[in-house]
DNA sequence: TAGAAGTCGGGTAATTTGGGAA
DNA sequence: GATGTCCAAATTACCCGACTTC
């Protein structure tokens, strides 16, 4: 149906990101990523809305005339809309 | 208006949480979520019930905290900013 | 009827939660 | 201001064997 948005727990986004689980917790407490509850009260983030902000969602992103040969970016149809990034403001 | 109950079977609603079918068992027997019993004793789930859920059916509450210097962030599909209390069961 | 897959029940380890202080 | 670590508690994940569903 959607994107196919896997769902990601915090332990898998705090590894993809580097940083402590609290930290992941933190973002989403802060609103910086969107995330989804479940009954018991644990967080799950959708792993297109992570990926974005692992590849630099909107705006800042470096990109170095590489070689010929080389995969451009993930240009998976997944997320409908990129969303605002965390670090819209530093 | 018809809800479309269709009803989704333990593994089914665990895909959708990214939690175990057996997480999902736990939740009908907290009474977190509506279960049917077939008369086997397996449970069943209402789709529209889930769905809810997985929204934050009840407390959908818009955090506008983004100012007029920000990057405008765009309305996503999912994930207006599920905040709210597991269900005040601690 | 027989078979494969899924689910149930209980129990134990790993992860996650929340707040506080560094 | 943001991040990593401490604690206690809750929730979740995987183990087994047996039953139900398709």
């Amino acid at each position: 149906m959607d994107t196919g948005d896997r769902l990601l727990t915090p332990g898998e986004v705090a590894a993809l990101f580097r940083v402590d689980p609290k930290t992941v917790t933190r973002w989403a407490a802060a609103g910086r990523i969107g995330s989804i509850r479940t009954p018991g009260g644990h967080r799950r983030f959708r792993e297109s809305e992570v990926r974005a902000l692992l590849e630099g969602d909107g705006v800042i992103e470096e990109m170095r005339e590489d070689d010929a040969a080389n995969k451009p970016r993930n240009a998976g149809p997944t997320n409908p809309g990129a969303y605002g990034p965390p670090n819209g403001l530093r």
